[in-house]
DNA sequence: CTCCAATCTTAGAGACACTATAAGTTTAGA
DNA sequence: TCTAAACTTATAGTGTCTCTAAGATTGGAG
């Protein structure tokens, strides 16, 4: 089933995406048109936005996922559960999804990482995509939960969190756990939310 | 000294926010020109990014002042003031700054709330905006309470206070009271990142 | 009042992101 | 092998934004 059409497919998306990150690394993203990115992915500047609605759409590649991601975790959530757990649960899932198109050791990878906390313009594109996903979480916190959250709160604590993770995680050292800072923050800021669940 | 000059610079660039503004509500974000935008204010295209650097720019207006509140607060904090305390004076400051160029009960204020909060490009530009301050934020209190903080916890702090803010607000209903939602966000937050601090 | 210098406005040319359309090419399946 | 669908591409155009240089306006000195 998987044909070769299909296949193709796969490959020229992934060329692009590994032409843009390089050359973003090497002129910057702003120094880069998306004629060279598909001129070095060898397609027309046609077909790039074929596969991509915008320039910077190619950095973000298959975080459109984390909305499944957060659809699957509460559907997997028993009636009644702990709210606490839901966020934890969610937090976790969200942060081990395969939604990078690269391994996570892989050099491009770093690259964009790199590229999200220094680009404005991609900055604000990271943090629209994290809101969107916020705003179905806190609808799928609050529905799963109700009457125990109203929808303020529910959308305050998943803003909490989402905002909290942004912000610790651009203040940790290269190199340094940011599990341990991911887990900690949600810690704290869950506990300020539901003071008598700390687990 | 406030010259003929800089009056006739303040006319144009209000007259600038205020054609916008009109424009957008009427035709949409994306359905206005700048050159519509210019016409409307009696200038050349060329003038408009005399004032605003891009399009987008003229719906933030001067919310570059909410960098000189943050400073204020904390040129006025006394040395060893509580974390919380802190953390609630800025909140206030940055809720009461005038950093819209309108009064609050103008029909354009609406109009712009509206827009931050429907147009995608617009509510990133204003998540960018808002992580920014969050950044500046969090370095001062860092100075301003180490070592009972450190960088990490005094980003997750006011990333967390921010996001949870900017979700909160997006669930009140118009009309009603979104300074008490605010406030009661706010000290939830808090509490959680300072359990014994309570007010 | 007059003139100079600084500032502000503007026109014009151009780069680049992005859209729309239609034509050409490749693939899947009968 | 032929056809229909899917994919790629060229072309032309719109709109944002930059740069440069020329024109207009203002503040201050003589």
């Amino acid at each position: 089933m998987t044909g070769l059409r299909e296949e193709k497919k796969r490959r020229t998306r992934q060329a692009l995406i590994e032409a843009a990150l390089t050359l973003f690394d090497e002129q910057g993203y702003d120094g880069t048109t998306v004629a060279e990115i598909s001129a070095r992915a060898k397609v027309s500047p046609a077909t790039f936005f074929n596969y991509f609605a915008t320039k910077e759409d190619v950095v973000f590649a298959d975080q459109h996922l984390y909305d499944e991601v957060v659809d699957g975790v509460f559907a997997a959530a028993e009636p009644g559960e702990q709210v606490a757990e839901l966020v934890k649960k969610t937090v976790h899932s969200l942060a081990t999804a395969e939604a990078w198109s690269f391994p996570l050791d892989h050099p491009l990878t770093e690259v964009r990482t790199r590229l999200l906390a220094g680009v404005p313009a991609l900055r604000a594109g990271y943090l629209l995509r994290n809101a969107v996903v916020g705003d179905r979480w806190a609808e799928k916190l609050y529905e799963a939960c109700a009457p125990r959250l109203d929808r303020v709160e529910a959308a305050a604590l998943t803003g909490a969190v989402l905002g909290a993770l942004e912000a610790a995680l651009r203040q940790v050292p290269d190199g340094s756990s940011a599990t341990e800072v991911v887990l900690a923050t949600v810690d704290r800021v869950v506990y300020g939310f539901l003071p008598g669940k700390k687990s």
